[in-house]
DNA sequence: CTCCTGAACGGCTTTACTTCA
DNA sequence: GCTGAAGTAAAGCCGTTCAGG
């Protein structure tokens, strides 16, 4: 396609692309959307485990003195801020924790690369039932990694939950591993993945966007050029100056600061042409139409300043007309 | 056999927190 | 006690690899 401006851009939209729906937008910073209240960062470790007593949330796990203060972090990145009040989030972690049986009786294998992977050796040893496949990979099984297709079922689970957020915070991983019989880093990969899928897909929706509205913008620039180019011979022959209507004062409009065609000999039909002319971008049209309506029913024509101003190369001033620049 | 999809990985960045001078 | 720098850990993103359909 010939936009005209230079600009390539390289779309890999497939052709029968049925304009997907926009895929649901990152949660207002999705890379930090696992935050967690401030005044709960900011509490001593042992608070939080007091403030969920006095709400109420008992917390099954027990937490060996040297790693308190690490789990406590843990913990508190992992509530997703965003997502789940603390009382909610709290609830269900409690859940879940009560459900994992962690080897070790903490929390310690929640998150982190390098935690979840050695965390996953345990846990592959741990839980034999595993999900069909990969119950056999025992020590080889880290040399070749081992893939494996998800199941339907397990696919809409997480697809049902990435629905509703888009990112996990530990407890929730854990439990949805628990629920798909996933390791929680099959998990974890797989919403990084679906994240980026997610990205890419709405990458190209906005590629498809942008490329309309260059060819939009080309199309009116082409025609704008051309009537330019027009204007421009018309104001090489006399016949132009003599045909013309005077033209009268631009004013400004105090309530708008539009700038105002105002012409005491003009005809509607002229004001028309000279809006036809002068307003002519669909941006201008869209944004300022209808006020430009409820002025022209005041016989002015205001017109947005925007679209005036960009006339100047018209040159209006030598017409002898009484508009000043 | 090639191609494509998606699971999995390593590296990097960002952010929050702790420690210490 | 306050402050800022340095260190650490966790989480996410990105680019890539590669198994399996």
């Amino acid at each position: 396609m010939d936009d005209g401006l230079g600009l390539s851009l390289s779309l890999k939209c497939s052709k029968n692309h049925p304009a997907p729906p926009p895929p649901p937008q990152m949660a207002a910073g999705s890379n930090g959307s696992t935050r967690f209240p401030l005044n709960l960062l900011h509490s001593p470790p042992f608070s939080f485990v007091q403030r969920d007593v006095s709400t109420h949330q008992k917390l099954p796990f027990i937490i060996s003195p040297p790693d308190l203060n690490l789990e406590t972090r843990r913990y508190a990145r992992g509530i997703d801020g965003n997502r789940l009040p603390s009382t909610l989030a709290l609830t269900m972690e409690r859940d879940d924790e009560a459900l994992v049986s962690s080897p070790n009786s903490t929390v310690s294998s929640v998150s982190g690369k390098r935690v979840e992977r050695e965390e996953n050796e345990a846990e592959r040893e741990s839980s034999s039932h595993g999900s069909g496949d990969d119950d056999d990979d025992g020590g080889e099984a880290s040399a070749a990694r081992k893939k494996l297709r998800l199941s339907k079922d397990q696919a809409a689970v997480l697809e049902e939950t990435f629905k509703e957020h888009n990112t996990l915070n530990p407890k929730q991983k854990l439990a949805l591993a628990k629920q798909l019989d996933l390791r929680p880093r099959q998990v974890e990969v797989w919403f990084q993945n679906r994240r980026a899928r997610t990205k890419l897909k709405q990458t190209e929706v906005d590629c498809e966007y942008l490329k309309r509205c260059c060819d939009t913008l080309t199309e009116e620039n082409r025609r704008l050029q051309k009537e330019v180019n027009e204007l421009r011979a018309l104001k090489l022959s006399p016949q132009f100056y003599m045909n013309m209507n005077p033209p009268t004062t631009l004013t400004m409009c105090p309530q708008c600061e539009r700038v105002a065609v105002s012409s005491s000999s003009s005809s509607s039909s002229s004001a028309a042409t000279t809006s036809s002319t002068l307003g002519s971008t669909n941006l201008s049209k869209g944004l300022h139409g209808s006020m430009a309506a409820n002025h022209q029913k005041q016989n002015n024509l205001f017109l947005p300043r925007a679209s005036v101003i960009p006339q100047r190369p018209l040159d209006t001033h030598h017409l002898g007309g009484k508009i000043g620049w």
